[in-house]
DNA sequence: ATTATTTTCTCGACAGTCGAGAAATTTAGT
DNA sequence: ACTAAATTTCTCGACTGTCGAGAAAATAAT
């Protein structure tokens, strides 16, 4: 059922607009934010009052004077307005960093983390720990903390902050909803790490092409496999997604993976599974929990060297990727693909397998090959990835909630 | 980039979800629009007088007078408001169907359809002439026909109403924007027949149970394989796609294809591809274009009899399926799968296969089998579909174009 | 006839957007 | 120093839209 829409919506709705042009594009006059969000002057003017009332946007008294004329006023976000902890958990450990509601880096610092797999609830612990710690570090108030994003390998629950599955523990479900509800009143999200690096890809593509985004695929490559996609809905929004690519059937009956099935495209394409390739250990093994990358280095150097079996690894690694991208292709429409992580480094050494697996399939045959970048700098795009939704949600919410909290 | 809100906006909405309202539930009084609507008694007088006006919805003077108090007056659409051409083009014939804009059939034929492979411009023209005669025996003037509805097996472009692969043309593409926008006005909507097979489901399934509905897939059984899906998006939207599942890789180097490529699903599911696995024809050789139905019945009799070859090759059917559907449930969330389509009466033999191909896959073992329905008449879902999406597009585009257009 | 009941319609209040033009404020020119 | 031009921001009135409350309408029961 579609549900009413009233003038307050429209208001809502517009004041989320002229947040979203502030931070775009960064401090904007009056006049520049009618240009960039097609809004009349008069209602620029009563939706600055208002959020400028909430204490949402100030006025920056800096101004350039630039050329006669009354001199511009811009605003901008105000720093103090509310606060945002990004917790970057990786498999060596979790990275806490708290960000100013306009997006700038405060504190930042890094924990170590035990290998335990077993200690979920440990991990909850430390992760609770660690947020109690930037939270006294900064010595703010905990309520000015208006959102938690995590992010993890991983498979994650579409709508619910939970870690449904993930390399580390395994089927060992962690709910960071109920486990931080209790001390924190902030909002708690939850991604995948390549579904935030394809939210900064596509934020990114859109601000410079805008008109012809419609979708884009990051596939990051390491010791797993994460997918994640970015498509343009309806009105201008973008719809994230985290397919459980890594562990996405590549071949009945095939080899073992981490996750216990048979025939994952990780237990092909992971870097244990090329490991396992290329020093021909039988594919029913139980693979290496963790991989040095040195280790992968040399097998990658080999096979540069014309080692057959290191190359034939790397190759059969690439065929797993290029199928399964093929299979996304068939189930959804062409978009250009992002290849990310550290497994980008051999990417010569896939880039064959790749373009073999993925032209194996009938829409690639008709449609061509997608277009594939290569983006090494995965962290950076996992942080932007991490702003760009948590900021646009907080947008939201302070609209939703702060305009009749005015004083 | 959102796109700016404003009064109007609100207007239009609010009147399409009236126009909805009545869709959903036959003709309704002014209390009950407003029961269903959630909107004001004062908001439903000005809309329905402004639709009125326009004539899109008009009084019934019919009432029952039950009860005591003043009567109640129901509206309902105007029969007469405008006219919508359905075309289902299977693979035997086409059929046109004219209906009003309250849903009513008024008029059908079916039209017998060469099996010339080349003639796509002759199936284009003939498609043309059958629009023609139905709008003649009408008697309606062409401009009120508001929109042509056309359904198809194959490749449909996501956006555009172009014909992108089909069984019988191939990549033949044909586009019907260009091929009737001489002629006619109306808009014109290509959908894949099973795509609307689930949008169908897909209302079917709100109707019912409003609250939980996320998702839903329609897998279609017959000489191809075909897959549509439906997915609630925001603002209560329902989105439906068309994925190219029949030709997904299901095996890299299998069958030979019809689509000339090796290794599809189809390959191994489509009612040729168990023909042929039943009569242990090599899996390379040129598929028959066309298999009586009769032939594939004579073999599920002999499976259900014991029969080795014929047991297996519906067996192999169906891991193929279910790998397929697996490989889609790793990509997206999970949801129910309905099974239609003239191969729904070898499901006995297919659901073994179905079931194993299933569980071969991460996903399934962690989240358990979905939900399996069998839903064996598929001709009039795809039509309900077709009145689905259609009607409601006409009430959009209605509300766009003749609220300024009144008297 | 009168009263109770139910539905529909109408009115005034309120929220929102927009265009036009007034007010403010600076630079350029004389 | 003063005026004119330029440019930005602010304000006002008109318009559209939704809502709640209560008036008006129309029927059944008494």
């Amino acid at each position: 059922m579609l549900t009413k829409s009233s003038t307050e919506l429209v208001r809502q709705r517009n004041s989320v607009l002229v947040l979203a042009a502030l931070r775009r594009h960064g401090a904007l006059a009056h006049t520049e934010i009618a240009d960039f969000t097609k809004l009349s002057s008069a209602t620029i003017s009563a939706i600055t009052a208002d959020l400028e009332k909430a204490q949402i946007i100030e006025k920056s008294e800096h101004q350039a004077a630039s050329g006669r004329g009354r001199p511009r006023v811009s605003f901008r976000q105000r720093r103090d307005c509310g606060y945002l902890v990004v917790v970057i958990i990786s498999s060596d450990g979790v990275q806490y960093s708290l960000v100013d509601y306009a997006g700038k880096l405060i504190d930042r610092f890094n924990e170590e983390r035990s290998h335990d797999p077993a200690g979920a609830e440990r991990f909850v612990t430390s992760i609770r720990e660690g947020l109690a710690r930037i939270l006294s570090r900064s010595k703010l108030p905990q309520e000015k903390v208006l959102l938690i994003s995590i992010s993890s390998k991983g498979l994650v629950h579409p709508t619910e902050p939970v870690l449904v599955w993930s390399p580390i523990f395994g089927s060992n479900q962690i709910d960071f909803e109920s486990a931080l509800r209790p001390e924190w009143q902030a909002r708690i999200l939850l991604g995948n790490e390549t579904q935030l690096v394809a939210a900064a890809l596509g934020a990114h593509e859109e601000n410079t092409r805008p008109a012809d985004f419609r979708a884009l695929a990051a596939l990051s490559l390491g010791h797993s496999i994460g997918l994640g996609i970015v498509r343009s809905a309806g009105q201008g929004e973008r719809e994230i997604s985290a397919p459980n690519f890594g562990h996405m059937l590549h071949m009945a009956n095939g080899g073992l993976c981490r996750c216990g099935s048979k025939g994952c495209i990780e237990a092909y394409a992971g870097f244990y599974a090329i490991l396992r390739m290329a020093f021909e250990v039988p594919l029913d093994t139980i693979p290496a929990k963790f991989v040095p990358i040195a280790e992968l280095d040399k097998i990658a150097a080999q096979a540069r060297h014309g080692h057959r079996m290191s190359a034939f690894a790397f190759r059969q690694a690439g065929i797993a990727l290029g199928n399964g991208l093929s299979r996304l292709l068939s189930l959804t429409e062409r978009m250009p693909i992002a290849i990310t992580g550290p497994g980008t480094r051999y990417y010569d050494l896939l880039r064959q397998g790749i373009e073999e697996g993925l032209g194996q399939t009938h829409v690639v045959r008709m449609e061509g090959m997608p277009e594939i970048r290569v983006v090494p700098d995965e962290s950076i795009l996992v942080f932007e990835g991490h702003l760009d939704r948590a900021l646009s949600v907080i947008d939201q919410e302070l609209v939703m909630s702060g305009i009749q909290g005015a004083d």
